[in-house]
Order: C-alpha cells, then sequence, then structure tokens
DNA sequence: CGTATATTTGATATCCTTCAAGGACGGTGG
DNA sequence: CCACCGTCCTTGAAGGATATCAAATATACG
C-alpha cells in the first residue's frame, strides 16, 4: 500500500475517520466531532430491510460496519440494486432535499448504523471546511461509482461487468481496512451481483466460471483474489480515478493503481 | 403548471437562477451573485469537445444554453454517455477534488457556457447558505439522474428505457423553460440516444417506430410529444420524484407530475 | 442431520446486435 | 432551381449474448 497522509487517528477510529483521514489531514478536533456524530447507533439484522422507497426519511445513516445495498423493484418485479454501501458510507446525506425516500435499503450482513440528525450535516458546513468539503467528496464519488455502473451496463459484456465490480469493491474496502493486497470477503450471492450489474443468476455464475478458468479471478469460500491483477485491470478497463482522486493539497495523487489510457 | 415559489426573478433570469428559484426563495444579492457568476462565458460549436477524458479541468462549467453530453469511448470503441448537460447544469461542480476528469464532455449543438473559477463555488459555500444548499441539492439531482439511468439499463427493456429517458427531457427541460405541455424539440439523434440508453441505432429506431405505433409517443421533425402521457409515465415506470423533490420549506412538494407507487 | 439457500449445469427462447443496403431529408454549389 | 452529397433514418436478414425454465448438486445453518 502506498503511503498515505496520516495525522493523528487512534487505532480504532471508525471507517469515516479512516476514510476521511486518507486524503484530508484531520485536526484532533475534527477526528473528535466525527466521532461523537456517530454515538447514536442501531444494529440492523442480516435482510431487514430498514430504508422503504417512497416511504419519510428522518435521518441520515452512516454504515459503520456490514453490508447494505440499495435498490429499487420495478413494476415488472425485477430488483435493481442501485449500490452497495459499506462502512465509511452515508445512506441519504441530502435527505434535507427529499421528502421520501427514492430506494429501499436492506442489511445483506449483520451491520451496524450510526443515526445522524440532518441538522448535524448543516453544521459540519457551517463549522468545519475540511470536513465539509470531504463530505462533498464523498458524494462525487458516490456519483461517480454511479457512472460507472451506467457505463459497465451500458458498454461492457458481463464477464467484464462482474469483474469491473469486483475490483471496485476490492478497491473500497481497502480504503476502510477490510481488505488487503490478497483480496477480499464478498457478501454477495451469486444472484445479488446479478442484481446489481443487471445479469441473470445463471449468467454470473456462467461468466464468474469463465473468469476463474481464464484465471483473471478466484473466489474460495467467499473469498475472492484476483490471480494476475494487471490482467483482470485491464480486461475490466477499470481506472480507479473514479474511487480514489482527492487531496486537498495538489501535490498529492492519491489511488493504489492508475491505469494509463491508451 | 404548477405555482412553485416565484421571488423576485427577472424575465431575461439564467438558467441556473431559473431553476434555483423554482424552489428556493432567492434574495436580490443572491440572484445578483448568481449572474455575475456568470460573466465569463464561452461559445462551443456543434460537435466541439471542450473536455477531454484524463486531462486537468481548471474551471467548472456552468451550461447557459444549448445541449452538452459527457461521455466516455471504451477500450473496445464503444461511446457510451453518462448524460446529458443542459441550461442550469453545471459541469465539473467538484474539480477541487479531481486532478483530471474522469469523462470527456463535448456540445450537440452550439452552445453557450459560463467558466467559473472553483473558488467561486467554496465563495458560495462560505457566504450564501441557501445557494449552497441548491448547489449540494443539483449535485444530489445529478446522482439521482445517475440512479435512474442505472435502472434503466439493468431492469427495463429497450423500449422502456427510451421513453423513460425522453421523459426525462422533458421533465428537466420544462424546468428552464425550454419545454412546454406539448412537448420539446429533441436535439439527439437515435444514435445519441443509443449511446445514452446502451442500445444500438437499429434498435433505437425500431423501439421508436413501436412506441409511435402504440400512441405513446410521438416524434415530428425533431419535436417529441406523448399522444397519451399517463400511459406513457405508466408503461416506462416514470416517477419523477428523482428531478423534482427538493424545497427548504417542508410544505412545498414540488414537481409537475406523481405517480403513486402501487 | 435435515432443511433452506446457494451454486451449477443443460436446453431452449428472446432480445438485441451486427452487417448490409436502401431511402429520406437538408444543405450547398453550380 | 436542380443536382449532388452527407447525415440520419429505415428495413431485412442473420448471429450472438443473455434470459428463462427446469432440475441436480453443493453448501450453510439451526
Amino acid at each position: 500500500m502506498p503511503p498515505v497522509n496520516q495525522s493523528a487517528i487512534p487505532e480504532n477510529a471508525s471507517s469515516l475517520v479512516r476514510r476521511l483521514g486518507r486524503s484530508v489531514l484531520l485536526t484532533a478536533e475534527e477526528v473528535d466531532y466525527l466521532e461523537t456524530m456517530q454515538v447514536n447507533q442501531a444494529v440492523v439484522e442480516k435482510g431487514d430491510e430498514f430504508i422503504h422507497d417512497g416511504e419519510h426519511m428522518r435521518v441520515t445513516f452512516l454504515v459503520r460496519r456490514g453490508w447494505i445495498i440499495r435498490f429499487k423493484i420495478t413494476p415488472a418485479g425485477r430488483r435493481l440494486i442501485i449500490g452497495i454501501s459499506l462502512p465509511g458510507d452515508f445512506i441519504g446525506l441530502h435527505i434535507n432535499f427529499n421528502h421520501s425516500s427514492i430506494y429501499s435499503a436492506s442489511a445483506l450482513t449483520k451491520a451496524s448504523l450510526a443515526l445522524i440528525e440532518p441538522v448535524r450535516i448543516l453544521e459540519i458546513h457551517r463549522r468545519f471546511p475540511v470536513l465539509a468539503s470531504g463530505l462533498d467528496w464523498m458524494t462525487m464519488r458516490h456519483s461517480n461509482i454511479l457512472s460507472e455502473h451506467k457505463i459497465s451496463l451500458g458498454a461492457r459484456t458481463a464477464a467484464q461487468r462482474i469483474l469491473h465490480f469486483l475490483l471496485e469493491l476490492w478497491t473500497r474496502l481497502e480504503q476502510v481496512g477490510m481488505a488487503s493486497a490478497k483480496g477480499f470477503d464478498l457478501e454477495l450471492t451469486q444472484e445479488q451481483i446479478g442484481d446489481c450489474m443487471g445479469l441473470s443468476t445463471v449468467h454470473v455464475n456462467r461468466s464468474l466460471n469463465r473468469l476463474g478458468k481464464e484465471r483473471m479471478l478466484h473466489i474460495d469460500k467467499g473469498f475472492v483474489s484476483f490471480p494476475d491483477v494487471d490482467r483482470a485491470i485491464d480486461f475490466a478497463d477499470f481506472d480507479d480515478r473514479f474511487l480514489t482522486e482527492f487531496s486537498t493539497d495538489p501535490g498529492n495523487i492519491g489511488g493504489k493503481r492508475r491505469i494509463a489510457k491508451n
């Protein structure tokens, strides 16, 4: 792992602090504010749906532990997973604007959530410009992930999509200390991967096996690894800039891996 | 059109002011700031590519007139249009964070752009909390559009996608006074619609014709209209909340049209 | 250890793409 | 005013990627 900006971030820091701390030098006061903001917590069990499409949202959620999916069911009965929320990710950062949620959310694993009053977000913007900038970046990054998914669904083959998606998860998990250079534990079934990438379960299965045979992917009891990372990145057209570019210091170009565009 | 919050917005207001003014009561000072922010302008001709994937972005753009596409070309040579930027839309609102652009952009029509120094955006956040909130909403809305596109590409048929997309454009154009209850002028070729919705030109053509035959869509010399709006909305599963929900006043529920979820 | 859940595999159907070519339309120059 | 040319739209035929249906096997869980 490349060196990143590290300030006074305690070992037991929350994922949020860890993530923001990768890119910005945080003061002790800022770290403290971010941690105390998370005191009000809730645990959701695996499978629990805690946000319902169309219903009013009263608080912003911050994932502390576990995997969350945000999804929508179409009238035709198809489920599409809009995105995966991992520790350090906000859900509903902008509920000040939305009267009702435009998606549902449920827990893929037992998860721990911080419940954050919307007024806290406004307070961050007033009192901590650096943190506000960090939140803006997280919003931007969220948007980048969606763009990349749109590109995947619109212009990449099934195998490419899936591999790209797994590389995305690997990068994101590494950013919060939940993945190593070896790989990561996948908390998704093949059906869920399909719902996320707009593919049928059967086709996900076949594509996964094909990727395995071609030695670009290895999954063993839920642990995902990439036997030949460079080839995987090349095959999937994975460019991690959409997840990593951020700094308040123009000299710092973050990111684990950069792929030159032809 | 339903009544919206109207403050002291001049007749010749920019699209940006018009859009924000729909949802927020703007003071004369705020309107003034937004307009003077746009003094530095550039004109791009039809077909001009003015943002290049991978290159550094120095300023934020604000579309004043014309249609812009943001897109990416995959190594396989496919172009995917990430989104359409219309008058009142920012491009690169968060370049403070990104060292290089992760997409290209070019003009679909002759267009006029305001060039905005990134520092202006920071200044808005410091000095005009209401406007800052408006910018956040625009970012959120941008994200919502991408979500909805992901849902389209992942879980809707070709005809549904296209119709959904056209309904989206109609709604967005109406919000800046570029569409009427009758319909709007489409500045996209069928090939571009395809690149936007992940479909081949041929299939776009056939789907369009089918929609026409079934009286859900009518296109005459580029003017798009919907003979039976309710049926079109129902068929495309179009719920305009992702474009319209915003207010600083909890009582105001914006939006032209609302579809009840089953 | 039994039952539910997840993965795997085969066969068939469908949507969409690709390739190829003809036709309409608008603009431009003679 | 017409001929020409480029761009866009349209249509037919064939192929490919992915979906659907169905059932067997494997894995996880209480």
